[in-house]
DNA sequence: ATAAACTGGG
DNA sequence: TTCACACCGTCAC
DNA sequence: GACGGTGTGTCTCCCAGTTTATAA
């Protein structure tokens, strides 16, 4: 039931009804091929217990598994078609396998996840003597409830009526199934289902036996822990949340990444809070760039400068983004200034600016600009990131999708595992030569347009399909010089993350000079953000075309 | 009464 | 969980 | 005017059916 082919999991097709069923089958065969040492025998047992159970009970017991909530009404599972056995009677053999707990006691504040507004009005009238009106909102009443100590209680108890319920137990299982094939918690059951209705399209790319996200028990714990810990924002006090964050030593820089994101997080919360000691000595463990930053900053405005330049004294430039650098830079200045020894703001070189005035568009300032400015010979499209990236993405398809070991470990990804991680370039440098040659003997052009016509429609980290026309497409692979491509992608490739943003709004064609120009759209108010100047100090340096256009309102009084 | 938001399902 | 923008306030010149 | 900080919209297939919020 479960499919594979040349050792790659496969969608199952929708003539089955129980399409759904196969499909976990599959990503479960998948995990105990590649994973089974990193589950328990407890865990292997519970899933022998469920593949070796009646079709219909496994197939309830997924759909359970794949819809959002972990308790249910027996009755919300009484539709499905596909599954003959009686409901009763299936939760009955799950409860028997422990997978299912049957009659649970519901805690009052999960009531509200059960029954509708109606009937938790009612519910609440009848425990609470103080009622609340017909009108009550559904969160007024769950407040409600929570300054009440009721009792936990079946469901059937809280509605006093015959109300069957069951609560899934193997929940966390198939989340830690989930995570161990997708290597993230983000992916869900139906990316099968979606995947063979042609909604996402993957390239399809050779998996290694080796190709697994994980390679020990402890890097799932701790990924699922991490998890917890941000899914608990909501509900858990910031200082217990932060002792159990500080209580996790990861094992891998992948986890470290992680990890250090949700020390910042929380160093944020600290920060907000007015915790500021707290909030330091997280930015400090954080070891995160946008950390350090945050450090800086509340350094600024609770110590002495002597101390701030301390800090600086210790910050790393090397390991820091531009962006980051600009940052502490200002933050020099400033400091610098404060002790008499003042020291020149970071200079970057800016673009030609112009101003237009025009009435206010129906729809943003950046089309209403690009109507304004374009003309049949000079045409503008909006394509901020989008059109830079692509072409990025179209041209290093072949080194995107390199089998690059431990790269790719299941069909649904849209890029490799890696991609931003700074190994990236050295693991695919025969790939990427080829993409350069393809650039400098100038065959690219033809290589770009032969993916797009191959890929089109290919789920695409930097391909937004969309909004690249292959009449853009064409202007654009013909009005950019190659030198120019070469030199954004050089420094797009220097660090993926921090620059594939920041690209201006508009691009215009000059079709008779045989030229181009990128524009960024400033409306009033707005105004240019770092990733932007950045980028433009790099264009002027290397003289490739922009500017920047600001805009006002021509038909509006106030300025 | 109507729109917006959410949920499940293929 | 991304990215750009809108909008607010402060500070120094 | 240059900054720092916070909040928002849009987007994560797309359709149908249900639930919720809001106003008249
Ligand atoms: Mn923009
Ligand atoms: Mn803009």
């Amino acid at each position: 039931m479960a499919s594979t082919q040349n050792n790659t999991p496969v969608a199952a097709s929708l003539e089955n009804p129980l399409y759904y069923l196969e499909n976990a089958r599959t990503l479960i065969s998948w995990v105990r091929q590649l994973h089974a040492d990193l589950l328990t025998a407890d865990e292997l047992r519970s899933l022998d217990g469920l593949l070796a159970a009646p079709t219909d009970a496994q197939a309830l017991l997924i759909r359970m598994v794949m819809r959002t909530q972990t308790l249910y009404r027996a009755q919300q599972l009484e539709h499905y078609a596909e599954i003959n056995t009686a409901v009763p009677e299936l939760l009955h053999k799950l409860e028997s396998l422990g997978l299912v707990e049957l009659e649970p006691k519901v805690p009052s504040d999960q009531l509200a996840d059960l029954l509708n507004r109606e009937e938790l009005l009612e519910v609440h009238n009848r425990f609470i003597t103080k009622a609340l009106p017909k009108s009550a909102s559904k969160g007024r009443i769950k407040e409600s409830l929570a300054t009440h100590e009721l009792p936990s209680m079946s469901l059937a108890n809280w509605l006093s009526s015959n109300a069957p319920s069951a609560a899934l137990t193997c929940q966390p299982l198939f989340d830690r199934l989930r995570l161990m094939f997708f290597g993230n918690l983000r992916q869900s059951w139906s990316e099968f289902v979606v995947t063979e209705l042609g909604y996402f399209n993957y390239e399809p790319v050779e998996l290694t036996q080796a190709s697994r996200a994980f390679h020990q028990r402890e890097e799932v714990d701790q990924y699922l822990a991490l998890n917890t810990l941000y899914e608990l924002s909501e509900s858990l006090e910031l200082t217990e949340r932060i002792e159990l964050a500080r209580s996790i030593e990861p094992i891998n820089d992948w986890i470290g990444g992680r990890y250090a994101r949700l020390i910042f997080g929380l160093g944020q919360e600290a920060e907000r809070a007015g915790e500021t000691q707290t909030a330091l000595n997280l930015y400090r463990i954080s070891g995160l760039g946008d950390a350090l930053i945050r450090e800086l900053r509340v350094m600024e405005k609770h110590a002495p400068p002597e101390a701030v330049q301390q800090r600086l004294a210790l910050a790393e430039p090397r390991s820091l983004t531009p962006l980051h650098q600009l940052s502490i830079a200002r933050v020099e200045s400033r400091i610098s200034k404060k002790l008499g020894s003042p020291k020149a703001a970071p200079k970057l070189r800016s673009p030609e600016e112009f101003k237009i005035s025009i009435p206010r568009p129906d729809q943003c300032v950046e089309l209403g600009t690009a109507q304004a400015l374009g003309t049949p010979d000079t045409p503008i499209a909006y394509v901020e990131n989008c059109l830079i990236n692509s072409l990025f993405g179209l041209l290093f398809w072949d080194a995107l999708y390199a089998p690059v070991p431990g790269a790719f470990f299941h069909p649904f990804q849209s890029h490799p595992a890696d991609l931003y991680r700074s190994a990236f370039k050295a693991r695919r440098q025969a790939q990427l030569y080829t993409a350069w040659a393809a650039l400098d003997d100038g065959s690219y052009a033809e290589q770009i347009f032969e993916c797009y016509e191959n890929k089109r429609g290919i789920t695409n980290a930097f391909i937004h399909w969309s909004v690249i026309t292959p009449e853009l497409l064409g202007l654009a692979l013909k009005l950019i010089p190659a030198e120019h491509l070469r030199l954004i992608f050089e420094r797009l490739l220097s660090d993926i993350r921090t620059h594939r943003s920041g690209f201006p709004d508009l691009i215009q064609f000059d079709i008779a000079a045989q030229s181009y120009k990128l524009i960024e759209v400033k409306g009033p108010g707005d105004r240019l953000q770092d990733n932007q100047k950045l980028w433009l100090d790099y264009f002027v340096e290397h003289q490739i075309p922009c500017s920047v256009c600001w805009v006002t309102w021509s038909d509006s009084v106030d300025e």
